[in-house]
DNA sequence: AACAGTACCGGTAACGTTACCAATCACAAT
DNA sequence: ATTGTGATTGGTAACGTTACCGGTACTGTT
């Protein structure tokens, strides 16, 4: 098992002492240009590569970012991820991803586990049953941000999209369309985000005229399953409705594939309209007409919005930053 | 900024040496039973949690493995590495994941950049471009598997599926099916990949005695755009064919939407075999038919190799592991 | 009474790095 | 000749942890 190369070997090989090795490494002054120049060709002859735990360890700080999701399969978490990957490289930070399987003893875990490893900062994606090992994080001063979701009693810095706007956009959309009775298939999880959601469904049905229906709002869990179960059982029940909203493209991928096996036609029977704007939204068919969220924009926001905590060290203050939502209109409604 | 408790915040408090602590923590002999609690009640009133950079320098391991993907939000390596993280969760490993975009350049720094992290293992899918960097890691004796292509070049242990059994599978099928001129979409970034795939569908022609015929084989670049255009190109040509195998879902989706829009009806006029078995393929319309991996196990086995050759610390085998696939029967073929 | 054995505990070095301070040397200014 | 100055270099401590070694006090044996 060869070791790695240190800046003891360097400095033995270029007979030097190692103070001088790093100032040639670091740019640092108080050096000769030759020795300079004669370190730095030994360093790469030898392969030298500096060791980031030693830096770490001096530091305090490890450049090492923790991401903490439910499910990074997920793909609209993947994408998330993809933003904050791709800044955090930009910024020469590495991510470390775990996933809580939506349970809440694996996140308490892997929030410990982020403080051991001494983490810069944390995104997480918080389940919701409480809060305790977040509280944690905030008294020992790491930056967390909440992501995706909102917790106002929790005063923590939170990116996520407008999903009041997303649910009125939606459901004016259906309006405008002509439709009157427009069951809205709503999630149930992230209960901060269907709350939301919800209230968008009920502001534009107020501002259209068009009177509230208890019988035409649900809540179900996630899956496709979930929602294809719960529309075929409209359909069998008889309910009256002609379009639906549905929380995520998930849920109007399994609505769609019901009202379809019953033989109704979409839009022209029923309009639907999903959220998220996952990549394959538009090869469904018929192709899903749905509010678009910039995942990838969120996880960028998120990390910038993390980096400055981190670089002011400052307590951070419980920012808040929400991110536009748009229609994609396609033929599903 | 508060600092982090230390082992000698904990000694001080408890009125102890650092040493008595840490064998208190590590369930270390030499210690009295009375000690060791105390210690212990001490260590969790003051929320001591252990600094796992400073053991990191200490030991030279990490307890970190890195992944390296082209494209962490492509759902096959979403999946993949769900795998992954599982499997090391499970072992108290953490992943630091880092993404290519499919640049050379960019791989070779995120190679530096684990090399510099020290971790203990890498999982890479290498870009095809030059080798170099992954050399440098078996130079630097830090194992690492490479996972989904094939390079026997490479003398480092590679995970990743039977794709000439894939490429025969889908084939045979469609010629089961009937179909006689089957139209190969195959890819060409995964060059071994690729090749292998067109391997099992020539010998799955041979066996059932059907012609090998040029003008039916295609090596188009990711996407479905891609793959949507180049179908409409046969539509327009004229080509005669009743069946097509495609190196991956995401083209047979763009082929069946150029297919409708043209009026086919899939399976009748012509059969589409996908492969990859996204978590989408059974959504779309109609359901795709695909050659399936089990991604996550892909993931886990990854994992699990990667860990057998961190403990050995021996120098890595070029063990080879073949994942079996399967034929998902739906509605396109 | 002398000694060995055992249970328990603390001091120190080391991992790789950089910050801080001290040291050396050449040369110029007095 | 002496002193000061700047350029260059090296020694050492420190980050948090554990391994190794040495020490102390008590017990039991002769």
């Amino acid at each position: 098992m060869k070791k790695f190369i240190t800046i003891r070997d360097v400095a033995n090989a270029a007979g030097v002492s190692i103070n001088t090795v790093s100032r040639a490494l670091n740019g640092k002054p108080d050096i000769n240009e030759e020795t300079k120049k004669r370190v730095l060709k030994v360093a790469r002859e030898l392969g030298y590569v500096k060791d980031a735990t030693a830096l770490s360890l001096k530091y305090g700080l490890t450049r090492v970012i923790g991401v903490i999701f439910e499910d990074s399969s997920n793909p609209f978490f993947s994408e998330v991820f993809k933003g904050i990957e791709m800044k955090a490289r930009e910024h020469n930070f590495n991510v470390i991803l775990m996933n809580t399987e939506k349970n809440y003893d694996i996140e308490e875990d892997a929030i410990k586990t982020m403080i051991s490893r001494r983490v810069d900062g944390l995104i997480i994606t918080p389940t919701q049953e409480r809060f305790e090992d977040i509280e944690s994080l905030a008294n020992l001063n790491i930056p967390t941000i909440i992501l995706g979701v909102h917790f106002k009693e929790l005063k923590l810095p939170e990116v996520h999209t407008d999903d009041v706007a997303g649910g009125f956009l939606a459901t004016d959309y259906l309006i405008k369309k002509g439709r009157k009775r427009i069951v809205l298939l709503n999630g149930l999880s992230y209960k901060s985000v269907a709350q939301m959601r919800f209230e968008g469904y009920v502001n534009a049905l107020r501002d259209n005229g068009i009177k509230y229906l208890d019988e035409l709002v649900y809540e179900i869990p996630e899956g496709v399953e979930s929602a294809y179960n719960k529309t075929k059982e409209f359909l069998l029940s008889g309910l009256r409705f002609d379009g639906m909203f549905c929380f995520n493209d998930i849920f109007a991928i399994g609505a769609i594939e019901a009202l379809k096996e019953f033989g109704k036609r979409i839009p022209e029977d029923i309009s639907v309209v999903g959220y998220d704007d996952i990549s394959y939204a538009k090869y469904i068919s018929p192709s899903l007409t749905t509010v678009a969220i910039d995942k990838i924009l969120e996880g960028q926001t998120a990390f910038e919005l993390l980096l400055e905590s981190v670089k002011s060290k400052a307590k951070v203050s419980a920012k808040e930053i929400v991110l536009d939502v748009k229609l994609i209109e396609r033929k599903s409604a």
